[in-house]
DNA sequence: AACTATTGATAATA
DNA sequence: TTATTATCAATAGTT
């Protein structure tokens, strides 16, 4: 179809080449577009010239996307199996050690023993009642801390009071009774730990993980993951 | 090109629609690999009839999957971004809550104790010191299940000893020392457990857990996930 | 599926 | 690249 019949085989001429894949790649495009119009087709033609010049076309009703979702269908060829797989192995992964993790805590709690020999069961034994040593003075060491941060303040506070009590008293006489403490949690704090029966443990996470919100110790939720 | 000229829009005919696909199919797919040859191109053309059938052509060095790679890249679209971001928040969302399993086991163990206010602490040195009773319990059942089993294991063996002595002097009046038990294991178990030192406790995983395994309570490797 | 009269595409040329 | 046009190729309508 032109001015002499050619061979079907690489121009080797690069601007040829060129000139001939431009007026090809418009014929093939239009052709693509007529076979979407007459006869109600989807087609995808994608096209990369030898200079790595890059064309497409795609029937107007769905996008490459769709076809190429739909070719995946058809082909049965998963075309991005492999970053899939991938990325649900690393998943797996992450759930087998989440599952340890929890049954781990779950033993740490005293559940779950059954699977455990009498080595395991005394090694958690020991580990648990070293732990148990380490918080119980944690705990003293924040307490002593707290108790005096307390007394501390309290007797700041007191100082404040009586000061002003006494400038007052060389100003004008008038006595005043009562203070505010500029930092009230901290009282309620030392009286909690006072009566000794606080149930109230919540677990602090940061705010980007919604589901070990307001988990205790003792109450993981094991639903997740 | 046809024996009338015929205006470009759908073919309401579907007999003659399909009979139309079917020739322009042939024609469109020719021209791409005309292109592919011609001008070294490479070329993806998929198409779907409107009855749903499937065809494609390839330009024959690469494969659909490597030009959908390379549509990706020129078009800057990437394909599979909502099922990779899907799998990702996924994935970050484990790592989290692997990342609190962790710092709770921590915790459990006595370490990481800073970021805990007074209320936790109380909770957990309660939480620790209930788990240890139940883990003691067990502990105290387990060897006495493994002593009482080791007993009459003993005890069996001594009989079918007795029994064994007894009959070869029936027989041929030659006395045999010794016996094979059948189970030594748990007779090191026993003495294990009777000398009250043992520090191996190996923590019991599946066979397809390898990142888990031989770790002891206390020597969780938090370098995972 | 074939067959062709026609239209359409395009190679060579400018 | 674009335009022209002589040719060849594709195909619409028909058998």
């Amino acid at each position: 179809m032109g001015r002499g019949k050619i061979e079907i085989k690489k121009i080797e001429n690069p601007t040829n080449r060129q000139v001939t894949y431009s007026k090809r790649r418009t014929g093939i495009m239009k052709k693509a577009k007529e076979l979407t119009v007459l006869c109600d087709a989807e087609v995808s033609l994608i096209m990369f010239s030898s200079t790595g010049k890059f064309s497409e076309y795609c029937s107007p009703l769905s996008d490459t996307k769709t076809i190429f979702d739909r070719y995946q269908q058809v082909s049965g060829i998963n075309l991005w199996s492999a970053q899939y797989e991938k990325m649900q192995n690393t998943l797996n992964h992450l759930r087998e050690i989440n599952q340890n993790l929890r049954r781990e805590i779950r033993q740490r709690m005293g559940e779950d023993l059954d699977s455990l020999g009498i080595h395991e069961l005394r090694g958690l034994e020991q580990n648990l009642d070293e732990a148990l040593k380490v918080v119980r003075h944690r705990k003293y060491h924040v307490i002593t801390t707290q108790t005096d941060t307390y007394k501390k303040k309290l007797k700041n506070s007191n100082e404040a009071h009586k000061n002003l009590l006494h400038e007052l008293e060389m100003k004008d006489e008038h006595p005043v009774y009562g203070f505010v403490d500029d930092d009230p949690s901290n009282y309620a704090g030392a009286l909690a730990l006072a009566n000794g029966a606080s149930h109230m443990y919540a677990f602090r996470v940061q705010p980007s993980q919604p589901n070990l919100h307001r988990m205790g110790f003792g109450s993981h939720d094991l639903r997740l993951a």
